[in-house]
DNA sequence: GCCAACCTACGAAGACTTTCGTTGATGTTA
DNA sequence: TAACATCAACGAAAGTCTTCGTAGGTTGGC
């Protein structure tokens, strides 16, 4: 159950559990922007096992770690509270922002048009 | 110059502002959700003019505030951030979870579908 | 067996956010 | 003017996030 975002830290890592999938703590270390020590990482992630973002294994003396859920429940997590808190009302505006920022593909473009449409299609109330 | 994203808190009285207007503290109090005290809703106010994030002006004892920045510039701000920390690579995903959270009325659909007419009309790299 | 390298766990420090009690100033009203 | 309400300013407390030093256990090579 949890409510909470991940903090700017615990996301981080989470990317690059997503993009690397199971991960020690020097692997994470060693794909992360940021430049923290090993402790500041290794310390992170173990809250992180603590409030249930990361499952953890142990292998010998080292763990491994993962992410607890799919990088598309935590975006949707993540989009839905920027929705109550930023974007009252709609989506649209968020949805012309986003597209503004990071003009999409033709393929992806066709994906989104395909949701319009399906949306216009319309379910009744 | 405010690199940072808006807390939570300050984030409730910004969408108070802006659908205000100049408001004075004990207004902006009555329209939040959170049930604050009133020194606690000073109080952020108060950092949030050493902030840069609303300004004040007084008018006899009273100090009246407004929002630094418009809704449209931060949201820019908000999106470009979430973005940045959670979607790599592209916008699509954000906006097809977007529109499956709050589906669009017809007419936004419509302005939707512009930008991605002129999205498609591409301009070249 | 012993040493160096690596790993985990723990705790504490500093920054930030949110909360509110207290104090003093200002304004209103009887 | 005196009493009362309202306001701003200040500071402290509690919670969270991020950082890292330190200590102790495990592993592998020699």
């Amino acid at each position: 159950m949890n409510k909470k975002r991940p903090t700017d830290g615990e996301l981080e890592i989470l990317r690059v559990l997503w993009a690397r999938g199971r991960s020690t703590v020097r692997e994470v270390l060693g794909e992360l922007d940021r430049d923290s020590g090993y402790t500041t990482v290794l310390k992170l992630m173990q809250i992180m096992t603590e409030k249930g973002l990361v499952e953890r294994e142990k292998q010998g003396s080292t763990h491994t770690y993962w992410a607890a859920a799919s990088q598309e429940a935590t975006q949707r997590h993540l989009v839905r509270d920027l929705l109550d808190r930023a974007f009252p009302g709609s989506a649209q505006r968020l949805v012309l922002q986003a597209l503004a920022e990071r003009p999409a593909e033709p393929q992806e473009l066709a994906e989104i048009r395909k949701l319009l449409d399906e949306q216009e299609g319309g379910e009744p109330a």
